[in-house]
DNA sequence: CTTAAGAAAAGTGTCGACAATCGACCTTAT
DNA sequence: ATAAGGTCGATTGTCGACACTTTTCTTAAG
């Protein structure tokens, strides 16, 4: 990842520990975001802050208003029909994509992954579980080879990732989550087009529809 | 300067004229962007500059390694592959899910617009024809109702008039043009979602994909 | 000549300070 | 009592300066 190459900005790194510190719930949604607060708790100048949530503000995480001020994003349910639209949407087309991709080695990786999924299933430790899900996504996205749409996926994470926070509440059933991703793994083994395209439209709604009375 | 009406940021005023400036060719792709060069050009300081800096780079038009300095983008046959790949996802998308929102007043409202264009088509004027037929489609993605579709969407758009501006050297029939525009028009005409959804595709590749040879 | 080491120049990353703007509070006249 | 208008503190927008990294230039040895 381009991430390891260079080591990451200053701003960037601020942007990952605000990003966890909303993720944690030590920022609430909708919480005013000051950036002379910011700066003296990071020891870092304003302006590398304001880089910080720059990014931020690009993955839609905060909302600035120019002169008014920024703002923890507060995604109503309209938000997110939109973004489980959009994932939807960019998620199956690379999915498809990434089928001649896949090959024996890419299975094994994925059924490493999903088996690591197993384990923290019966351990009952949610947030590991979502990080493994996203890893699985991204790892079959990565294989679609369009770095556009890649990058255009990291973005959109970041908002599923605040999502499925908000759904261990809802979301009751570990095991029938996991049930899911295996389902959808059994989907890409047939590297059918049409099967892996419906499967992953019905996953993404199965998995994320049902906090959307 | 008295630009009082300005809502936009200094940042983004000058993050306009640097995508001016490079459509006009008055700066070359591949080009080195030098923020004290452009600081002292624009009467504004560095750090204006490269917030206009992270505006292009966030649309893609330049590209910046840290430090080793920001460069405007030379787009590949590649790339220009995955920017039509990737609109043809999203706007086939859009463009369906405006359809319901299509009435008596917004296809006069198309109507006008290409109703221009054939007016400019005669006039035989390149970059007043790609601005109309850039309007004509962001006017209905709005519709789409889906802000962050229409927000990806409008930087897609930076990026395919960057490539327009390429096609004018090798699209030789302005005729042609117009007329693919007026049979996408005729397509949402019928409101018949599979047909747009076939229609954007090959409209697409019609007009982008024969530069690629 | 070619190449390597090191000095100088150029350019980016980060900082603290000042100016412009916003919002809350207070005054005052109806 | 309330609404218009003014004042003041808080916060963001913009700036110039310094620190550090990368590139270029110089020069001397092989």
């Amino acid at each position: 990842m381009s991430r390891l190459i260079a080591k990451e900005s200053l701003g960037e790194l601020v942007a990952d520990q605000l990003r966890r510190s909303i993720w944690k719930r030590e920022i609430e949604f909708g919480e005013r975001l000051i950036e002379s607060e910011l700066s003296e708790k990071f020891d870092v100048s304003r302006n590398t802050i304001r880089d910080a949530l720059k990014i931020l503000e690009y993955e839609e995480m905060v909302v600035s208003k120019p002169r008014k001020g920024t703002y923890v994003s507060q995604f109503s349910k309209a938000d997110w029909q939109e973004i489980i639209e959009l994932r939807s949407l960019v998620e199956s087309f690379a999915f498809v994509k990434a089928l001649p991709s896949l090959g024996e080695k890419q299975f094994q990786d994925l059924e490493r992954i999903l088996q690591d999924m197993k384990e923290k299933t019966e351990k009952q430790i949610w947030s590991d579980l979502f990080d493994l899900d996203m890893k699985f996504h991204q790892y079959v996205i990565n294989l679609s080879g369009n770095s556009r749409v890649i990058k255009l996926y990291d973005s959109i994470q970041v908002q599923i990732r605040t999502f499925l926070l908000y759904l261990d509440k809802y979301y009751s059933s570990h095991e029938a989550f996991y049930e899911e991703q295996k389902e959808l793994f059994d989907a890409l083994l047939t590297k059918d087009p049409v099967v892996v395209d419906e499967k992953i439209r019905t996953h993404i709604e199965y998995v994320e529809g049902q906090f959307l009375g």
